[in-house]
DNA sequence: AAATAGCCTTAAACTAGATTAAGGGTCCGG
DNA sequence: CCGGACCCTTAATCTAGTTTAAGGCTATTT
């Protein structure tokens, strides 16, 4: 009989955890018993700007975008999140204040999410995971720092291509507009590198 | 006695980790077993381009600067580490491959280090420091992430005055070429901006 | 005491990318 | 099957920030 259940998708975290650390039993159904799958439709919010952000989500499958709508009513794009990659405001999230991002959608997208008290609770319960969270947020922070750099010191056009080498299958997948808001420019100009690019 | 000691900076270090989390006897001397002080001249590498990133370094005193030169010869400060501030090229420090950025001292500057190995084994021997770095792996990603925001979505003005408020006394102590290259400028334009400012 | 090397500033010419505006395509939902 | 909401593109104009060049000011080295 094929585990067509729902906790099916909890399988896959659990197999995801076990390739950076295998788990004991007692770990595996607490990693069972404290996250809870969701489906979101295409444009509905994770997280809207003004709460407080209490849940971390896995995606399991889809894509999920956070960014940031400036005063003059831009959208930044901080971050992509795919299958297998993890989104929250965590800023939001361990000081309990209002976010001033948000996280929606860019697909239809079902994610393992787990709330804060139960994620601090699982810290506690089960150390473990105290070091595969810190050794995954590291890799974040390698990811971010590499971000930042190519922003500050390429122009446009290598960002482009860095980022069609990077994702390369994100770029089938979702809007220009999304894509010129990640790399900070305007969909005009990325039709217009996407042009040149063309042409040779 | 007062303790003059070399071992003097540890304490300082220890009462960092206890201000978040207390330790044991046993872990207090693991880290002052493990952490090296050491002194670093102004101008002095920690870091060189093309070197395996080998150790974590707490600043004491003094400040450092994480940074890339670019193809064109630029270079773009990442991170400034002031007085309780952590550095290193994480992504070569644990993917034990050569680090394409360079860490070096603006001032004279006390840091205490830990090498690669001796680090995992700390988190093995005492998996508190599991949690320890996690929760400060996730505050800088946390102003990793800020710092990206504001680079894709302000402009070079907004950037230095934010600079200002973030870091007030840093602003007396290093040269301006150093905040253009953390603002991602060029010398010319901040002095245009500082200019402005005077005038309002 | 001179010399060299940083560092800061000003200004003119230039460019990457923004803004504004307009037209056309496609995918829904009613 | 039609109307609107998105989305992509092209082109003209504009601007934030770069480049190049030059001059002066301090500090460190010789």
């Amino acid at each position: 009989m094929a585990d067509r259940s729902p906790n099916n998708s909890v399988n896959l975290l659990i197999g995801y955890f076990e390739k950076m650390l295998p788990l004991t039993e007692e770990e595996k159904e607490l990693v069972a018993s404290r996250f809870q799958p969701r489906l979101y439709r295409k444009r509905q919010f994770i997280l809207q700007e003004g709460d407080v952000c209490n849940v971390v989500s896995f995606v399991v499958s889809g894509c999920l975008r956070l960014y940031k709508v400036d005063q003059a009513g831009a959208t930044h794009i901080i971050q992509f999140a795919m299958e297998n990659w993890w989104v929250s405001d965590m800023g939001s999230f361990y000081s309990r204040k209002p976010s001033e991002m948000s996280i929606d959608a860019i697909e239809d997208s079902t994610v393992l999410q787990i709330k804060h008290d139960d994620l601090l609770d699982l810290y506690t319960k089960a150390p473990k995971f105290d070091r595969l969270f810190r050794v995954l947020v590291e890799r974040s922070l390698v990811g971010m720092q590499e971000r930042l750099l190519q922003t500050i010191s390429s122009d446009a056009t290598v960002r482009y291509e860095f980022f069609l080498k990077q994702y390369p299958d994100l770029a089938n997948r979702i809007p220009n507009t999304y894509i010129a808001s990640f790399l900070g420019i305007t969909p005009e100009f990325l039709s217009k590198i996407r042009n040149k690019r063309v042409l040779r």
